[in-house]
DNA sequence: TCCTGCATGTAACAACTGCTACAGAAAGAT
DNA sequence: ATCTTTCTGTAGCAGTTGTTACATGCAGGA
């Protein structure tokens, strides 16, 4: 498939399958249409550490993830750091753009190589103008995210660290795992002070709830990557 | 302004001025689809203590309420129930509707008397297809929510209760509280066991807690209301 | 190779919260 | 008024978590 988007990202970014044309969002548009918002999509190559946005910044941009993986975190008012959640390529990021506080309540980092596609939005709103069925798909995708952090707010709300950190680790496998024999693998590494930050606790915490959930049986840890046995993905 | 539910709603129950027609939602449409709309709109008048839908049940319906408070929970998987949410006259419940799980993730049951405007998926979905600046309107009130939902997120991740504990009345406060000389006053009783819910921590505790807020001078409490002096309603 | 930085594991203690039990206060009901 | 129920406040103890400190293992660079 023709796409700028795999001039732009060269060798060192896996591009998700999904081009714009192709996304959930955009299913009911003409192809001639297709092909203009695809010309006025603003790419943007990011590096490991860099920020999409910052918490604070004005909300004028929503994003496309086509490669890459983004960390999305808020700072707490005592300072402490609580990552919300981590997207990958094919998901949005900035559904807070039509908020209207006018700013992020969260940033933005990617956490790998990253390279997303962004609209404004003022291309976002005309586009829900012209295609009311553009707009019901964004709707369920805002209705998703909805139950998605209902279900946060869920996990959050036990008090016991050993649940809350099995709880995030099913969730995270459910998102970015790979189904094998022996259960579902997470892929990428997850080191102890990352899940302290997803988990809301303290490093040593988890340390300890690890500890427990391998001597239950409820997680193995083969090189370097956490598997799931109990845990089929849908 | 003549409107059906005031004629259903009886006297025991405070209306709203909202209603669907003045809506932020409706705000762009002719007279007479207002008029079809209210019409089609299905009016329920619950008590208090009874539910609009459980936790499981299928998603077809959304409502508006008209008058009245209701209050959002979860049963967690351990048994624990939390209260996610208060809503209040001309707030939106049900919000999960399009959401593809097909159940709702919660619970609503009313605190108070209530009178209820529901509207099935497949009228919100036609409305929103004639209508596409419904649409953006959901959209951006759904991303309200969202932030709504980080924020709490973000409340419920502060591990020290005392803190939990103001943030959660600060944002009760904000969107159900009365500005007053001494500062913003909550209206309707909260007692412990509610607000253990909404914190997700223990009654004792949350007597504990209250006990070092007011020491702290940070709450006050008259008549049974809760007032806080440092807030203002923006 | 050694050094350095980072992730992990362990231990001990303080602080906090959950839990239970009980007593007094307040509000309704009969 | 009396009884009953619900809410609030207090206390003590057990269990969990935060915090700090230190040891180990592992990888990359000089």
């Amino acid at each position: 498939m023709a796409c700028l988007c795999e001039q732009i990202a060269g060798s060192g970014i896996d591009l998700s399958p999904v081009c714009i044309g192709h996304l959930w969002i955009f299913q009911n548009l003409e192809a001639d249409e297709v092909e203009a918002l695809s010309r006025e999509a603003l790419r943007k190559k990011s590096t490991a550490g860099q920020a999409l946005f910052l918490q604070g910044d004005p909300t004028d941009e929503m994003f496309l993830i086509k490669g890459g993986r983004v960390k999305l975190s808020k700072v707490l008012e005592d300072g402490t750091e609580l990552t919300l959640d981590i997207r990958k390529a094919g998901d949005f990021v900035g559904e807070n753009m039509f908020s209207e506080e006018g700013r992020y309540p969260i940033s933005a980092y990617c956490i790998e190589d990253t390279l997303t596609c962004g609209f404004s939005r003022s291309q976002f709103e005309q586009l829900v103008l012209q295609h009311p069925k553009v707009g019901l798909q964004i709707i369920k995708n805002l209705s998703e995210r909805i139950a998605w952090l209902t279900r946060r707010v869920g996990s959050l709300a036990v008090t016991n660290i050993e649940d809350r950190l099995y709880r995030v680790l099913t969730s995270v496998a459910k998102e970015h795992g790979m189904t094998s024999p022996q259960g579902t693998i997470i892929q990428f590494p997850l080191t102890h002070e990352d899940l302290s930050f997803l988990i809301g606790a303290h490093r040593v915490s988890i340390t300890r709830a690890m500890k427990a959930l391998k001597a239950a049986g409820k997680i193995l840890h083969e090189d370097k990557r956490l598997i799931l046995p109990g845990l089929k993905i849908a």
